[in-house]
DNA sequence: CTCCAATTGGGTACGTCGTACGCTTTTCAC
DNA sequence: GTGAAAAGCGTACGACGTACCCAATTGGAG
């Protein structure tokens, strides 16, 4: 393998032409990882323990894979090949943002160790194959590309940040248990005083009236709603935005 | 040290009273760690390496810090402590969430390991006041707690992402010669002819005309819009926007 | 004051990690 | 058939986090 130099592991073949037939594959050995560390976490991965797996040797791998960083960027670029997208978008912008949105979630929430990894752009295949239906999505007239990275942007970061909190909240042992456990700290947080907002979280908990699922998808349509009132046409729009939101506009316009 | 069973490392309590006086402080060897991560990268700042840059030995710094892990969470909080934001809320909504962005996107560019810790929330006092003041922005009559929460997520998770993609775009060598370099497999993903908006993307690129300054501050608008369309009284909306995209509407709906 | 329990500094050591190197075995091109 | 290329993989090196230990230091109780 070629070791370092090259830009990034889509560029460095899988096997060249002479030699032995090779004993496994690039696919078989992520896939492999990615099966330890969803089960037992990103450092249970380790080179040793793959090979272990796979009934070889620790080096072997360095056959299929300059480093194990090479290898955590065809893990990302594995996982994100579970998309259940449409092919194409579907002309429905709201949708088919939507449809992105909770991918990339369910993506997140199946492998937890994703977030850990996901940030710099490695423009893999599937990764490549999720951003063009993304942006595809709001490939609509008048928008600038430059809009549409915005708002792709706003979606993205909104369901990454989303799918933190929840793996962060839920991290060990139950919410309640993890609640009474912490009891201590936060109340000694609130009695500073100094915190109101924090305070509010705390006695206004959205937890008891909504599920995970729930919120997010609530969340999500308020950033949908963002997006949808600075589009040209403003398409997409909810009937309550529209019928609720706007009404105060025209009530406000009309008083001045 | 307690070592293990704590909740976080913000219920140890950092020294008793028996004993010689201590040779160091959290805060201080936090500060070192913080140093050579900036300096060299998350991996340099081992205990070693922190322990060697202090004058001591490894083992030492386990009378200060239960573990790496913890010593990593007083390091986030440590760096999320430089927060240039005012005491408590201007009442102008729009200029503090401005600010709060801003502020998150700084302290990620000053120390580009934050994103690889950043997730789950600690609590930290620092990270406490940061979040008081971007929920305290939004404290607005007719806005539920859980709105809050949600337009709060938004802009936390534009800048994360926004700024991930621009430490993510500046690793290694400039970005020229980034782009030269990655030239041939980008043109192999364009021959493909599958990704028309990748296309898009590589032609109309936006790098030319806009600063990453720039570019942030944009989009950072963009969202700021999305929250200002959905308040109950559409306050903090832009010139711009009421002029431009609601003319549209206004028209739409039989004005003038 | 003396004395002891608590606490600190830090050396040594263990089990892990990623991976450089080099050997043997297998395969294909000629 | 023969040689070069590639595969499989054992060994070894220099890191890592940290458990354990012990000597040196200190403050409070008597």
């Amino acid at each position: 393998m070629a070791g370092t130099g090259h830009t990034s592991i889509w560029t460095v073949p899988e096997r060249p032409a002479r030699g032995p037939r090779p004993a496994y594959s690039r696919a078989q050995i992520t896939a492999t990882a990615v099966a330890i560390a969803d089960a037992e976490g990103l450092e249970a991965a380790s080179m040793r323990r793959i090979a272990a797996e796979l009934g070889t040797g620790a080096m072997s791998l360095y056959r299929y894979v300059p480093s194990r960083g090479d290898l955590l960027a065809l893990m990302v670029d594995h996982v994100l090949g579970e998309a259940e997208l449409p092919e194409r978008p579907s002309g429905d912008w709201r949708a088919d943002l939507r449809l992105y949105a909770h991918h990339t979630r369910a993506v997140a929430a199946r492998h937890r160790w994703l977030w850990n990894l996901n940030p710099r752009p490695e423009f893999g295949p599937n990764q490549l194959r999720v951003a063009e239906f993304a942006f595809g999505a709001l490939d609509i007239d008048g928008l600038t590309i430059d809009d549409i990275f915005v708002y792709v942007g706003m979606v993205t970061g909104y369901a990454q940040n989303a799918v933190r909190d929840e793996i962060g909240a839920s991290e060990g042992e139950s919410a309640e248990e993890r609640m009474r456990r912490s009891a201590p700290y936060v109340r000694s947080v609130l009695a500073t005083g100094r915190y109101p907002m924090f305070e509010r979280i705390i006695r206004e908990a959205r937890q008891p009236h909504m599920t995970p699922d729930e919120r997010f998808a609530y969340g999500l349509e308020r950033v949908l709603d963002g997006i949808a009132a600075q589009l040209p046409d403003r398409s997409g729009l909810t009937e309550a935005f529209l019928a609720g939101r706007d009404a105060a506009l025209l009530g406000e316009q009309g008083r001045d």
